[in-house]
Order: structure tokens, then sequence, then C-alpha cells
DNA sequence: CGGGGGTTTGAGTCCGTTCAAAATACGTGG
DNA sequence: CCACGTATTTTGAACGGACTCAAACCCCCG
């Protein structure tokens, strides 16, 4: 499914599946066809890198399909997986509006297909509709909300229940529900990787999961996860009594 | 002295100390009257709220004199202190932007003077100088990189560095330097203030702070603090024997 | 069949938390 | 100016969570 609509957007942005939910729903039908000629699609291995920390921001990037990785890392080297970007976002768009080097490096999780918008192309659709920068605006500030969301779970929570978050949100974007109210997801990441989303060790994430499984709160197996009860989930911190 | 400059500020933004620094300065004399003429300035006691989560936003803030603190609480109330404001600084322009409830809650954390500016002044200001609208999206960008860089710091520092990071970090801000290469400051927050930051209670804290002392790091006295070594206060993570 | 990455498990240690109590600073009224 | 009550900070002991290091395990792929 994921691979059909790729092909489909492929085509033209007027028809892109993802048009009504981007930051490019208020453009018109001519601004839309001028942003189809002009953009750049392409494949991305898993693993493959988007653009880097430091490098100049040529444009901006659309996903179209798969899931990509923003990560950021300090002067000691140390890394942390900040968002997890799913088809119909815009990544990068920071560095272009403020003519800045890249801040974090984006790669892409799994096989995708990524949409990249030249510089002046943006440029022009934000003097030709006002809009447009408007869109952006509000989208930096749910971004900084977000953020500013992590920030107060980190120093509250302890990790099994920022994971049990995480899970969470990630059931919302890509979960599946069953017929019996539970719901399953193919997760998009590696046990790594979800460990550095709360900022754990991979081994103290798998201490967690083992522990979720005994609870009954979930189960996992490889990169399928079964939630049995995902309305309880978040009743679920600290309190794994609730269960019933 | 910051009384005085208070005071000076009162009587007209154009002779205000902080308009070169602030998000203020693309605007022309005449509008910059304007603003002066629109805003209202206003005392707060310590620990006097600026603004509360929830509430409607009306208009943003701009720091004259003192210091504030931006916190923020999930749905079970747990808060964490995300920010200092300095004089300069303005707050709470992203409800405005928005026109969206307030986010996250501000309050003064010793007596300080604050100008408010009304929402309808502001957009009159942001149609007619578009510059304006650019710093702040500036503003915006740069917090969100701040909020990210923080994000990384509490996904791979312990407590104690994450404390000196801080330190670093308020006297990059606020601190004086004495004859011999030392620094020292008036810390603007409680000891409980300072664990929030950085996501710790506050008798972790006393015992960090111990350390530091033990190690001849800085020493503490009240809300006074003297750093030895500022320059190797980054070098210090980690590695206290680094001082020499 | 033998790697090699990713994942799990185990043991030991350290760091940070909790809860409780003492010590200190601070503002107020006498 | 001092005494008092309150709030903040410090200290202590015990516990638990998370980390480190190391080894075993698994699964996919060549």
């Amino acid at each position: 499914m994921a691979r059909r609509c790729g092909e489909s957007s492929g085509v033209s942005c007027l028809s892109c599946q993802w048009r009504q939910h981007s930051e490019w729903r208020v453009l018109n039908e001519e601004e839309t066809r001028f942003l189809s000629r002009n953009r750049k699609s392409r494949e991305y291995r898993a693993g493959e890198p988007i653009f880097a920390m430091g490098e100049p921001s040529h444009g901006l990037y659309c996903m179209i399909s798969g899931t990509a990785a923003i990560r950021k890392s300090d002067a000691e080297g140390n890394t942390a997986l900040l968002r997890i970007l799913y088809p119909g976002d815009t990544l990068g768009y920071r560095g272009v509006l403020l003519e800045e080097k890249r801040r974090y490096s984006a790669e892409a999780l799994g096989p995708s297909r990524v949409c990249f918008i030249d510089k002046p192309v943006f440029k022009t659709l934000l003097d030709r509709n006002p809009a447009l920068g408007q869109q952006f605006l509000r989208r930096i500030a749910k971004d900084m909300d977000e953020a500013h969301d992590h920030l107060v779970r980190n120093a509250n929570l302890c990790n099994r229940d920022k994971f049990v978050h995480l899970l969470h949100a990630l059931m919302n974007r890509g979960g599946c529900t069953a017929t019996d109210g539970s719901r399953f997801m193919e997760l998009p990441l590696s046990r790594r990787d979800l460990a550095s989303m709360i900022g754990a060790r991979h081994e103290t994430l798998s201490r967690i999961i083992s522990r979720l499984e005994e609870e009954g709160v979930a189960r996992f197996s490889g990169r399928t996860v079964h939630v049995r009860k995902p309305h309880s989930l978040l009743q679920v911190m600290q309190h794994p009594a609730l269960l019933d």
C-alpha cells in the first residue's frame, strides 16, 4: 500500500494523497503544479542519510512513503533520536527559512521515497502565497511544544513510563486495531533506536520490554508489538495493576 | 544598576537599553514610538505569575529588569523549569502569533519590571514591518534548537554534568569576572528550581553541589557561586581531575 | 555452515531517589 | 533588636533503578 501511494504521488503533487495533511495544502492548484514541476523525487534505502548535521541547507524535504528519523549529537559525539517522520511530513524547513546549516541529521529508517524542494522554489512559493509561511510558523510552534513536552516527561518519568508513552504515540501514528479492540503494529525502529528515543541504553530497554510482557501490557516479537488495552496505556504508568 | 535601567526604560522604548538586543531592533524610530505609547510597564514581585498555562494569549511581554522563569507541567501535575528569561527577552509571543492559549506558565523569579504589548498593537507592527515577523521566526527557531540541545544533554549526561553545563550557561549570562580570572554570580534560582532545570530532586542537587565544592570546581554560599576556572567548566565533565 | 549484527540475559556497581530528621536562612511581629 | 515560626537547604540511611561489562543468544545472509 505504501508502495502504491509512493508511485502515484510520484506523478504529481496535485494527486499526492498527503497533500491535504501537509503544510502545502494552502497552495492553490497552479502553485501546486509549480511545486510539482520543480520538486525531485528519490528513493532512499534503509539507513541511508537524507542530510547531515553541519551541511548547508539547500532545500527542504517531504516524505512520500516510509519513515525517517531526526538525530542530533552533541560535542562529545553522544547522539539522541529526537523525532520520527511519517509520510506527509516535511523536514529540513528550518535551515532553509533561516539560511542556516543543518542543526541535526535525518536518515531513512526503512526504504522510503522522499521529495526534495529546492530553496529558490520554496522562496518563490513563500513570496507568492503568504499563507505558506504561516503554515510553517504553525508547524515550528507545534514542534516546539512537542519538544517541551518531551523535556517535561524526561524530567519526571522513569524509563518504563517514558517507553509506555512512546509506545502510545507510535501506536496512534501507525497502529492497526484488531477485532477484539487490541492494537498491533510494526515498529519503525530497532531496539537501540527505541532506547535512544527515551534516553536509555538498549539493555535497559530490553529489560523494560520483558517487564511489560510479564505485566501483560504488551507482547513483543521482533518488531511487531501487540497492545492488549491501548486506551489504558497511559493509565498504566506506574500502576500496572490497573490492567484488571 | 538593574534598578536604574528599569526606570530609564520606563520612559520610552527608544531609550531602552535592551532595544538593540531584542527582536524590536528592526523597528524604525516612528514604529518604536508607537510601541512605546501602547505598551504597559508593570512591576512584579518575586514569585508573582506573569501568565499561566491554559489562559488565552492577550499579548506578549518584554523583560525590562529582573528575571523570569518558564514552567510547564504535564497531565499528572509534574512540572519542570524550562528556561530563564533575562532583561531584553520577549516572552509569550508564540501564543499571540498562533492565537492559542498559553502552553506554559511564566513567573517573575525576583522583583522585576515587565512591559506588556497588546495583541492588536503587535499585529499592527507585524503588518507595518515584515522584518519583525522574520525576527520572531528566527527567535522561535533558536528556542527550538536550544530545546533540542537540552534533550540531547538529558539523554546522555548524568546529573552532575547536566548541572555543570547549566552553571556554565548561567555564568555566561549573568556572571562577573574577578581580577584573578575566576567568575562569580548571584544565582537567580533556588536550589529546588535549579534541580528542576536538570530534572533531579533538590536533595540530589544538594549532594552534587557538595561534590563540586570538594572537587574544587566551585564554591557555593547561599545564592552566590564562585567558579575557579570558568573556561574549563565544560572540560570538567566527568573528569574533575582536569582541574589541575 | 559459519559469520555478524542486533538483542537478550546476568552480575556487580553506582547513582539517584525516597523518607525522615536536623540545620540553616528568612521574614514578621513583639 | 531579638524571638519565633516558616520555608529552604542540608545530611543520613536504605532502597531501587539504571548503567557497565561480559557472555550467550538469535536470526538473517552470504
